[in-house]
DNA sequence: AGATGTCCCTGGAAGC
DNA sequence: TGCTTCCAGGGACATC
């Protein structure tokens, strides 16, 4: 599934190359989470300009507008000068002059959605509530242990829910809490200075080496079956429910969090 | 306001 | 074997 690392390894894999590229065609298959929200021939003759992100959201800006595409959970995007014929979970096609953006989505969780600015109403509702980017200078853990001392919810959901922090998802929640030896459940505000560190220290380390693993097994995941990507190869609690600790031994445990699985170790996350 | 639960969707796995 | 049920995931939205 698509997380912060994948997002951004798939924009590196084509945002150079849709650069300059002009829109010819616009075509859809089968609804997406939300509506486009403009007259796909409307947007023919304009010119792609660059692909940024945000969050787990791609901002494909062009000379007049953008469009947010968001792969939800089983969307990938292709770009290539030719493409097969679209199938039928292929739900969105930008044909350039450049080549062929095609986002193949079977789940349907993913979005495209046009804005006609950053300040525009549809782009704010959608990227207005993010908290910081993880790998900028903005996530530092001062600010952190600010953030997390205003919320009593446990720390895995207040990591989930990505307004403080984006980009850690279900599986970075659990590898990150895993690697600092903090139980999912513990309320955030009850993290120490010291620990909520530890956590923020966790949380770069296992998105940056997400993303550099990535950017070479991508190229096996587009080829490979399924979802097994190249994080389950080396996750240390998630998916490995009664498997001994990679650490201590001790079998791993699964909980559920506000209709979520958690993986931890009992032993190594006292508390 | 924060916290919590529900819903969207489909393919694969598990259960009967 | 073939059916049904459950589960995965992000995030908007409703409700308390």
């Amino acid at each position: 599934m698509p997380e912060l690392p994948e997002v951004e390894v798939t924009r590196r894999s084509f945002a150079d190359r849709i650069a300059g590229a002009q829109v010819r065609a616009l075509q859809l298959g089968k609804p997406l989470r939300w509506p486009l929200g403009c007259d796909p021939a409307e947007l023919a003759g304009r010119q792609v300009r660059s692909v940024a992100r945000r969050g787990k959201y791609l901002l494909v800006h062009l000379d007049e507008g953008l469009l947010l595409v968001h792969l939800g959970m089983s969307g990938s995007l292709q770009f290539a000068t030719s493409l097969p014929p679209r199938g039928v979970h292929d739900h969105f096609e930008l044909q350039t002059s450049q080549g062929m953006l095609r986002l193949h989505d079977p789940r349907r969780f993913g979005a495209v959605v046009y804005a006609s600015s950053l300040d525009d109403a549809r782009a704010l509702k959608l990227l207005g509530g993010l908290g910081v980017e993880p790998l900028e200078a903005g996530f530092d853990p001062l600010s952190f242990h600010r953030a997390l001392q205003l919320r009593r919810s446990a720390i895995k959901q207040v990591l989930l829910a990505g307004d403080i922090v984006v980009g850690v998802g279900n599986i970075y929640a659990s590898e990150a809490l895993f690697m600092s030896g903090i139980r999912p459940t513990l309320r955030a505000d009850r993290l120490s200075k010291p620990r909520a560190a530890r956590l923020h220290a966790a949380i770069v380390q296992v998105l940056q080496r997400a993303v550099a693993l990535g950017g070479s097994t991508l190229r096996d995941f587009s080829s490979a079956e399924g979802q097994s990507g190249y994080f389950q190869l080396d996750a240390m609690v998630y998916g490995r429910e009664g498997l001994p600790c990679r650490v201590c031994g001790t079998p791993i445990q699964a909980i559920r969090q506000g209709q979520r699985s958690t993986f931890l170790c009992p032993a190594c996350q006292k508390k």
